[in-house]
DNA sequence: CCTCTGCGAAGAGGA
């Protein structure tokens, strides 16, 4: 049994004695979550006594923090019921907040390393692309692979890596062999081969403890640690030995965790006699005892503690010596720009007082989002009882069909999809396949290959799939923290000068003609090839964005410019792509996943496995480089510059999210429209939440070029977006496009249609009511409508139905052969023919409708028709949706 | 009360 609750107070430290003679304590009052199997009453407050060395833990908590006990007992006092630690009990700090292994490692080693890793991530560099393949073959020969074969592949795999960092394949695949020689001899000794004792990369998370990580291997149940380094003294490094005693920690969350760990080093075996003296053997076992464990729960208790609080580490919390440190000038550096403490003392010239302020407010914001990541983690086992509440993250009760084993040595697993279930989960999503229990099951780490009425995954090591979640990942949080330390802390002061608002943007003078038939376009073109610092360009819906973007990255091109084309989705980037391409451009490297990258521009996608300098020049001689900002904030991207970066749909952007492409170039044009959806913040904060496209629009609107002429809207259709969203600046782009009707569609006959439903734009009022997130009635209406179209002759394929949530979207799937989604996910696209699904009856509460930038994506995907299905009365409860109808009804 | 795209899956090392 665990006691869990909200700290209330935190007594002192004491010393009282007791039969085994001298012991400390601290009183602790929570406010506890259950009691005796039953949720507690909001006022019950209890007392927990944490004896001994947990009082280490007591003096980190503080009132407002979440406490664990395991194991606790029940204590009496002066007729108050309580409890306190006994010899079976761990203290948890925030078990909410998930530490990563490795960051039990570096805090061993200093708490400030911890805290620059974070800020300032891990650069590309050899040793470490190096030691990442060691892992790789070494996985490789647990899984039974051949060394040259599996050194050859995994060498040639990095070939983008090792050709930036100019080695030589045969070089690196020499060094990996020697190391990857050591664990072979290991491996062979005698009885350890067998093939049942190993599994390899074993990914684990601990509700209980609240950590997470992955294990190299687990040898007899029992954590082995693969070290590429030399390691010649008889015992392993503290901080080696406390990575893999966290890792034996999460193996015992249920039942006994191991007693030993092994750590190898492998570069020990690849060691001359003559290089080193001492202890050459690469294997290293060690004992893991009760007080190793704790020891591992009382460091990461310190972690969640100085991330609740938000503390900056100064490394005087360690005993490390700074000289002997290799991040030691990073700390130094950090220190002196953002003026903080630290041992290491500080170089440099702090950033002014209001670079500080935004550098605070934003690393807040971006750790907000962070715990939010870790929420999504607590869905795995909070939701893994309630099956159907489930559903939608998770594709539960998959029929297994069989696993076969590939050539690389990895697994494919095959199981049925039962009939209509619907999940955020996509084909070449990394995903969590179990055999049931996502936590403390059988569970592997996979990509999903297919998602249909099967489902195929491919995974290191075998199960049966019986289940597949989301899994949540925390990179996006992590990119978007680096960005913004490489634009603060690294980047140029004539940039931040504009950033800021010292300094106004500057342009020369552009005559020449890009587009002849669009003056906005034309003039949006120029901008951007003469500005000086950055040039921005607002594109209402269907004034043709992309197009522009294409001339504007050929102009560029044309100039001898290195161009990085970026965007916040996969999707937006190929679509950049495609117009580049058919403006005849095509020099081009796209970055990204394979599964990311939209199949038509696969023959353009830098491919990082090959030839290391043919890999590199492929990406160093491309004018034109193409990445989702994700992906910009890669260790490998952010070693390379550009000239200019071309950033779509940057109105969708946080602002650490586009700093992470324009960091790598001088200039930067942003391309987007504010009055459309902004980026997604589960945190809610509103810094984050306003794009840096929108804030330098409002700060330089001289800066900006509003594309004025859209080619996508009826007349009729675009009066009340243009109106309400533009200032009534939007209009048609020709004569055909403000007239546009049905009967321009080939095949149909508007003759046919229903007289009411040729008007362009119509509202209907089904009656229906909102039941949760949906409305069934509305949904049927809906389907009526549909219909209708389809029978006039309208092609399923023109026709689609839009709805604020998931639930409706569901519904109507259920009764409609044409495609469904939410606003959200419409963003982007457009049809011929949309049908609104609003949802809301009595009134209009909520969040979703709050933001009219919603109803304007809503309103303005539709070319030729358009029919709001929704309740009058509720509509009309809101200026705004009440204006909306009045055009409807016009 | 909600919307939801990214991400080499984490972690890889230097003495």
């Amino acid at each position: 049994m665990n006691l869990r609750g909200t700290i209330i107070d935190v007594g002192e430290v004491r010393s009282v004695s007791t039969q085994h003679g001298e012991r400390d304590l601290v009183e602790t009052t929570i406010r506890p979550e259950r009691l005796d199997g039953e949720r507690a009453p909001d006022d019950r407050e209890i007392t927990v006594t944490l004896w001994g060395k947990w009082t280490h833990t007591a003096e980190h908590a503080a009132a407002g923090m979440d406490l664990l006990v395991t194991n606790p007992e029940e204590t009496e006092f002066r007729g108050e019921r309580g409890y306190a630690t006994t010899s079976d009990s761990y203290v948890v700090l925030e078990p909410d907040f998930l530490v990563d292994v490795t960051d039990v490692r570096s805090w061993v080693q200093c708490p400030r390393m911890y805290y620059l890793n974070k800020l300032s991530g891990v650069p590309l560099a050899y040793p470490v692309v190096k030691g990442t393949i060691v892992h790789e073959v070494f996985g490789d020969l647990l899984r039974g692979r051949d060394l040259d074969a599996a050194v050859a592949d995994r060498v040639e795999a990095a070939g983008l890596e090792l050709g930036l960092l100019g080695r030589e394949a045969a070089e690196v695949r020499d060094e990996v062999r020697r190391n990857a020689a050591a664990i072979e001899g290991w491996l062979a000794q005698g009885t350890l081969t067998e093939e049942d004792e190993w599994r390899s990369e074993y990914t684990l998370i601990s509700p209980t403890f609240g950590i997470k990580g992955r294990a190299d291997a687990l040898r007899r149940d029992s954590p082995v640690e693969l070290k590429t380094g030399k390691n010649t003294k008889r015992d392993p490094r503290f901080h080696d030995k406390i990575q893999a005693a966290t890792y034996a920690l999460l193996l015992g969350e249920s039942g006994d965790p191991p007693n030993t760990g092994t750590l190898l080093y492998t570069k020990n075996a690849a060691l001359d006699r003559s290089e080193a003296s001492g202890d050459l053997s690469p294997a290293k076992e060690f004992s893991v005892g009760r007080g190793l464990l704790e020891f591992v729960v009382r460091t990461r208790n310190e972690i969640a503690a100085a991330e609740a609080e938000r503390r900056v580490p100064t490394g005087y919390e360690a005993d490390a010596k700074c000289e002997w440190c290799f991040e030691q000038d990073t700390c130094m550096v950090v220190s002196g720009r953002l003026d903080q403490e630290s041992k290491a003392g500080q170089v440099g010239t702090a950033i002014p007082a209001e670079e500080r302020e935004y550098f605070e407010a934003f690393y807040r914001a971006i750790e907000d989002e962070r715990r939010a990541v870790h929420a999504e983690y607590r869905k795995l086992w909070e939701q893994s009882a309630t099956e159907r509440a489930a559903a939608d993250r998770a594709l539960i009760d998959l029929e297994p069909l069989g696993r076969r084993q590939l050539p690389d040595g990895d697994w494919e697993l095959r199981a049925g999809v039962p009939d209509g279930a619907v999940s955020k989960l996509r084909e070449g999503d990394v995903a969590l396949a179990s055999a049931g229990d996502p936590i403390g099951g059988d569970a592997e780490l996979g990509r999903i290959q297919a998602l249909g009425d099967e489902a195929v995954v491919t995974v290191d090591e075998p199960l049966d799939l019986r289940r597949l979640d989301v899994y949540p990942s925390e990179i996006s949080v992590s990119r978007q923290l680096t960005a913004l330390h490489d634009a603060l802390l690294k980047g140029d002061s004539e940039r931040k000068d504009v950033l800021f608002g010292r300094r106004e943007p500057t342009f020369r003078e552009v005559t020449e003609t890009f587009v002849d038939n669009n003056d906005a376009q034309n003039t949006a073109v120029r901008r951007a090839v003469g500005a000086d610092d950055f040039a921005l360009v607002h594109g209402p819906p269907g004034t043709g964005k992309t197009y522009t973007i294409a001339h504007v990255v050929r102009a560029l091109v044309e100039r001898g410019e290195r161009v990085l084309l970026s965007a916040f989705t996969n999707r937006a980037v190929d679509n950049a792509l495609d117009a580049l391409r058919d403006q005849g451009f095509a020099d081009i490297a796209r970055v990204g996943t394979a599964t990311g990258v939209r199949e038509d521009m696969r023959d353009v996608r830098l491919e990082r496995r090959g030839e290391p300098n043919d890999r590199a020049a492929a990406l160093r001689s491309s004018p034109v480089v193409a990445a989702t900002t994700a992906t910009c904030g890669s260790r490998v991207l952010r070693e390379e510059s550009f000239d200019v970066a071309v950033v779509d749909e940057a109105s969708q952007l946080t602002e650490p999210g586009t700093l992470a492409a324009i960091n790598l170039v001088d200039r930067f044009i942003l391309v987007g429209d504010h009055q459309q959806l902004p980026p997604v913040v589960q945190s809610g904060d509103e810094r984050l939440a306003t794009s840096l496209f929108e804030r330098l629009h409002d700060a330089h609107p001289e800066a900006a070029t509003m594309l004025d002429r859209q080619y996508r809207m009826s007349q009729r259709i675009q009066a009340f977006a243009s109106a309400e969203f533009y200032d009534g600046a939007l209009r048609p782009a020709t004569p055909e496009v403000a007239g546009g009707t049905l009967d321009d569609l080939p095949g149909v006959d508007g003759e046919r249609l229903d007289p009411e439903l040729r008007q362009g734009v119509r509202f209907v009022d089904p009656d229906g009511r909102r039941e949760g997130n949906a409305n069934p009635a509305e949904a049927d209406r809906v389907a009526a409508v549909v219909a209708s179209f389809l029978d006039a002759g309208v092609d399923p394929d023109d026709v689609v139905v839009i709805a604020p949530f998931r639930a409706q979207v569901a519904e109507i799937n259920r009764r409609v052969d044409v495609a469904v989604d939410t606003v959200d996910r419409f963003q982007g696209s457009s049809a011929e023919v949309v049908v609104v699904s609003f949802v809301a009856t009595d009134d209009l509460d909520g969040p979703i409708f709050e933001d009219t930038r919603r109803v304007n994506v809503a309103l303005t995907r539709a070319k030729k028709a358009l029919v709001l299905v929704g309740d009058a009365a509720a509509l009309e409860s809101e200026p705004f949706y009440a204006r909306m109808l009045d055009w409807a009804r016009r």
